[in-house]
DNA sequence: GGAATCACG
DNA sequence: ACGTACGTGATTCCA
């Protein structure tokens, strides 16, 4: 079966009939349901990437009889119609398949399967290996030496396949005695009767011994008792079934093999059929099919921008202006920029060099024309050095995918927009400048090459803001995207150029006393162990306490003995070294992340640190940090708690911390609509001790601290999915008594049971869970048939909506804030978001005018069933702003 | 470049 | 029975 010459045939109705109901309903918004074709297109799109068909067909049905029903009345009968939801498919699916210029066949009087023999023995004698698609086992017959048979199992992703031989192995017959079989068992689904009583088993040792259904009827004397007469009675059965059964391999088709040839078809085309059902991950893979024609990117000319004047004019005419700033590595403070480049409409590019962009400022700020483009918070940062702030950013292509597929590890490069939406190849940025120590800068980059780069942006951008607009809008995303996410640029983009002081003394002092401790728990570790080995190594460590010094083995990871924070806390009295090496892992860390980690990223000019905040990597929604991490500065233990001595604010300021209690339980209580959690919010009281005297049937004043403490365990337990054996190994109580904690825990706040379970059920279905921002987050782990999996993406879609609400509550406040602060004429900045606290850098005129409006955007930002509430404190560093 | 570890919400 | 808390980023070791 390694002919050059292949041709895939597919049993049309068979697989889209098998899809629909192997899939979960899916539609495309406007009520046309979609999952059989989907399934259909996943299918075959992975028989093409496997087998690499140089011919395709697909075969359907008609509605017409077909000889099959002249010659027996009672052929199919009983068999249901096609239900509405799966016939209003048949249409899109050939749609689709013409504009893949994939061949269809359909004959009247015959069926798919009748169509696909005579294709399969026409193919074989041309030299074809063939290979046939369908979820109907009739077909096995067909199978040969140059015809793989393919029947689909379990949905329509996996496929038995049968050649001659496995066709023996599986039933012990030939290809051709598997029509025997079907004319003595007969077949349920089309009714064929065959010889009541003969099964599969039966069958099978029959053929075996008189090799067809007509050896089995001569050499009816050999049988015995009720065999012999079942057989005796139904011999004109077992003859017509056997008809019935047999698929006609000559039926008279016009075929040419021409018309079947596969490869070339217009892509565009067929992404627009694709994009009207919603079957956006299929574009992408459209690439993998097959080679034919990419579509090129258009050569363009940029040109300089000569007449700055008739293009302001254009620009307020058409009011929205696309840009991109390509800049050297340097000071974020510094002026950068090599050149900026520029579109009105995406036909015509281009630049300025340097400084020359200074002329565009007051259209550059104007809060009238709209500016549209891919990642557009480096362009804001790379512009405020020459005083141009960046005004109205309407569009970011790489923040509406980042909406719109939300899903972990997912990335946004500009090749994969252009590729998903445009069936483009673009150029990225690692092609362009090259990777690794052969890489160049913007400036060593070749002019042509920095172009074509540069088209390819925007080409992307102009090419995919419609259709991304329309997911946006579909799945009610509008108020996250225009209203939250899109101002945010600005806000992080001020954030990362505002950056936050640091006190450089206090670095080296601590830098100093850690060190000292260091070393001397490096000495007092080695005269324990016996010799010196690397601390850092936890394989050379585990072989120091557990080989060396015997201590017993807690847990194993993949390559050796675990050694992390939890297992050192059970061999605590085991040896005193267990102390020295924890207390030793702790301050190294606190050394090389913290201390040397922001010693180096301290910019020169202004003494502070500027972090990189992404808007596009936590699938929850959430904001990260980057060069440095400022959102995981130590402060659970008084060690490392020091660390934020060296954040302070500047002279004549005070650092403005603002911290939501509790945002993420308020915003479950709300969810959920659970009276009692939404009723232990508004007694204002602690809420891990509400919990205990509410769950636990105490008096408040009965809470004790253990109780609390189970409480908060479970309350936070809840909110990621927690299982009752973690919360027994985290409370170190037995399994039955956490189970009766959760038990009770649901007990009372039997709402939130609910609304966890619904999430869930909805994921399941849907594929993804939504924050109350209609933020999406898929999951398709959560279909996985891998119970780790799938119990894994159970709790993330429980967790999602949670974590993800909370993190566009804080969002809206931030916008409001940087809002307010620029309305109002305000110098204070804001300079950090951590989750659920915001940082202001308040000039101390401003301060109370700050800590004002910082509880009250923070606290209005939305409005719940249960007030969010803000505690605010002040300090000249963010040590003492607790 | 992955694994292990540990820092945060 | 399965394996056992969600989401991040930085550092170090080691193949």
């Amino acid at each position: 079966m390694d002919n050059k010459k292949k041709i895939l045939l597919i049993d049309g109705n068979s697989i889209i009939n098998r899809a629909f109901f192997a899939l979960p309903p899916m539609d495309n918004g406007d009520g046309l349901h979609t999952n059989a074709v989907y399934g259909f297109l996943t299918m075959m799109f992975k028989m093409i990437k496997n087998i690499q068909p140089t011919h395709i067909s697909v075969a359907f049905d008609l509605k017409a009889p077909t000889f099959r029903h002249k010659a027996f009345a009672d052929y199919k009968a009983g068999r249901k119609g096609m239900p509405s939801e799966l016939a209003m498919q048949l249409e899109p699916l050939k749609n689709i398949l013409d504009s893949m210029n994939i061949d269809r066949k359909e004959l009247e009087g015959y069926e798919a399967d009748d169509i696909l023999g005579t294709i399969s023995r026409i193919g074989e004698e041309n030299d074809f290996s063939v290979y046939v698609v369908t979820g109907d086992k009739d077909a096995i017959q067909l199978a040969s030496d140059k015809t793989l048979v393919m029947i689909t199992k379990k949905g329509v992703a996996e496929v038995e396949e049968y050649n001659t031989e496995g066709v023996i192995e599986r039933y012990g017959l030939t290809p051709a005695q598997f029509i025997d079989l079907k004319g003595l068992m007969g077949d349920k689904s089309d009714n064929i009767p065959g010889i009541p009583g003969i099964g599969e088993k039966t069958g099978i040792k029959l053929l075996q011994e008189f090799g067809s259904v007509e050896g089995v009827i001569e050499n009816v004397d050999k049988l015995k008792g009720a065999q012999k007469k079942k057989v005796e009675e139904n011999t004109e059965s077992a003859i017509m079934s056997k008809e019935l059964a047999t698929i006609d391999r000559n039926i008279p088709l016009d075929l040419s093999f021409e018309d079947m040839e596969f490869g070339s078809f217009d892509v565009q085309a067929v992404i627009k059929e694709f994009q009207k059902l919603k079957f956006n991950s299929l574009i992408s893979k459209l690439s993998e099919l097959t080679d034919c024609e990419e579509k090129e990117v258009e050569k363009k000319e940029i040109n300089k921008l000569e007449d700055i004047e008739t293009f302001i004019e254009k620009i307020n005419e058409e009011g929205v202006l696309s840009i991109k700033t390509i800049c050297r590595e340097g000071n974020i403070l510094d002026k950068n920029i090599i050149k900026t480049f520029l579109s009105i409409d995406g036909k015509e590019y281009y630049y300025l060099d340097g400084e020359e962009i200074i002329a565009l400022k007051e259209i550059l700020e104007s809060e009238e024309i709209e500016k549209i483009g891919y990642e557009l918070k480096q362009d804001f940062v790379a512009l405020r050095p020459y005083g141009i702030y960046l005004g109205n950013i309407k569009f970011d292509i790489s923040i509406a995918e980042y909406v719109i597929e939300s899903k972990s590890s997912s990335s946004y490069d500009i090749d994969s927009i252009a590729n998903k939406y445009l069936y483009k190849k673009v150029m990225t940025k690692d092609e362009l400048l090259g990777k690794g120590a052969k890489s160049l800068s913007f400036e060593e980059v070749d002019f042509e090459n920095l172009k074509d780069y540069i088209i390819g942006i925007f080409d992307t951008v102009f090419g995919v803001i419609e259709a991304m607009e329309k997911s946006i809008i579909d799945d009610g995303m509008e108020m996250l995207f225009y209203d939250v996410e899109m101002p945010l640029i600005a806000v992080l983009g001020d954030m990362e150029y505002t950056g936050i002081m640091v006190d450089k003394d206090v670095l080296n002092e601590l830098d100093l006393e850690i060190k000292e401790l260091i070393y001397d728990a490096e000495k007092k570790i080695f005269s324990l162990a016996g010799e010196e080995f690397n601390i850092n190594s936890p394989k050379q460590l585990g072989v120091i306490i557990f080989e060396k010094l015997g201590l017993p083995v807690v847990k194993k990871t993949k390559t050796g003995y675990s050694t992390n924070a939890e297992v050192l806390e059970k061999l605590m009295d085991e040896h005193e070294i267990i102390r020295l090496i924890s207390d030793y892992r702790t301050v190294v860390k606190l050394k090389s992340t913290y201390i040397d980690g922001l010693n180096s990223v301290i910019n020169e000019k202004d003494g502070r640190i500027h972090s990189t905040f992404n808007q596009t990597i936590a699938s929850t929604g959430r904001i990260s940090s980057t060069d440095p991490n400022l959102q995981n500065i130590p402060v659970r233990t008084n060690i490392g708690r020091n660390i934020r001595k060296v954040f302070i604010s500047e002279n004549g300021r005070k650092l403005v911390d603002a911290d939501y209690s509790q945002v993420e339980l308020r915003v479950l209580a709300h969810m959920s609509g659970d009276e009692n959690m939404i009723e232990a919010f508004s007694s204002g009281e602690d809420i891990h001790r509400k919990t205990a005297s509410q769950v636990f049937n105490v008096s408040l004043d009965d809470v004790t601290p253990e109780l609390r403490s189970a409480a908060k365990a479970v309350n936070f337990g809840i909110i990621y999915g927690k299982s009752d054996f973690g919360l027994a190994k985290d409370l170190n109580i037995s399994l039955a008594r956490a189970k009766d904690y959760i038990n009770s825990y649901f007990g009372k706040y039997d709402k939130i049971k609910g609304f966890m379970d619904e999430i869930v059920a909805n994921a399941e279905r849907t594929g993804y869970s939504t924050t109350m921002f209609n933020r999406r987050r898929y999951i398709p782990e959560i279909k996985s048939n891998n119970f780790i999996d799938k119990n894994r993406g159970k709790r993330a879609a429980m967790n999602a909506p949670i974590q993800g609400s909370a993190a566009d509550i804080i969002k809206i406040a931030m916008v409001n804030v940087h809002n307010r602060l620029f309305e109002e004429g305000l110098k204070s900045k804001l300079i950090l978001q951590v989750h659920d606290e915001l940082i202001v850098e308040a000039v101390e005129d401003e301060l109370e005018i700050i800590e004002a409006l910082l509880k009250e955007e923070m606290e209005n930002a939305v409005y719940l069933d249960v007030d969010l509430d803000v505690d605010l404190n002040i300090g000249n560093s963010w040590y003492e702003t607790k």
